[in-house]
DNA sequence: CCGCAAAGTCGCCGTTCGGCTACAATCCCT
DNA sequence: AGGGATTGTAGCCGAACGGCGACTTTGCGG
């Protein structure tokens, strides 16, 4: 899902320390922070520091992906020549799963 | 491409900031954060603050997408029981194309 | 090789951070 | 409804932030 803003941010780790049956406590301990700052920065905190925020988001095993020009898309892909159509090759198995 | 630590952020500023042909100064008027600051950065400033980096991002016109359980896809998923091993699938698929 | 623009560094300054303790407000679970 | 756990607030503190101006260094075109 998309992130633009810190509230964005907030919303996110909110909702994956929830699904993860955390408590601010817990994670401010994993994430090496204080809980306040989990409070805070679940409320969308603005300028909270960018550190701990990817250690937050590590402690909830959340990635992020940078998209744009300029940016490669992925570290490497494979021989171009080994390319499959991967929604045939799917059509073909559902309709055989030998 | 993924992004993990503050570092990463900085490189790809700089990618994409370069790939566009602007200058720090240029980007620090548009990110409305110090030159200073845009030098910081793409350094892999750790401690710098959120929603500049955002900021920066979005006048870059780069985006953030985040993955990980708990957090929503842009698009839904299909019912579960239809899922397959996408691996063995193509595997499969390579030992014999049909 | 020169010269200018871009990039990086330094110190000053007012502001804000984040940890902490303590307390209040909520949420659950029984 | 009762009571512990969880979450949200408030204030204090030392440390770091980020803007700014002034340099220095680097890089590139002529």
């Amino acid at each position: 899902m998309r992130v633009r803003t810190p509230v964005d941010f907030g919303l996110m780790i909110r909702q994956a320390r929830r699904s993860r049956g955390m408590t601010q406590q817990q994670l401010a301990r994993a994430a090496l922070v204080g809980r306040q700052w989990v409070v805070e920065i679940e409320a969308g905190k603005p300028r909270a520091e960018l550190g701990m925020v990817l250690r937050t988001l590590a402690a909830l095993d959340l990635s992020l992906t940078m998209h744009g020009e300029g940016i490669p898309e992925l570290r490497r892909s494979g021989d171009p020549s080994e390319a499959v159509d991967l929604q045939s090759v799917l059509d073909a198995h559902r309709r055989n799963p030998s």
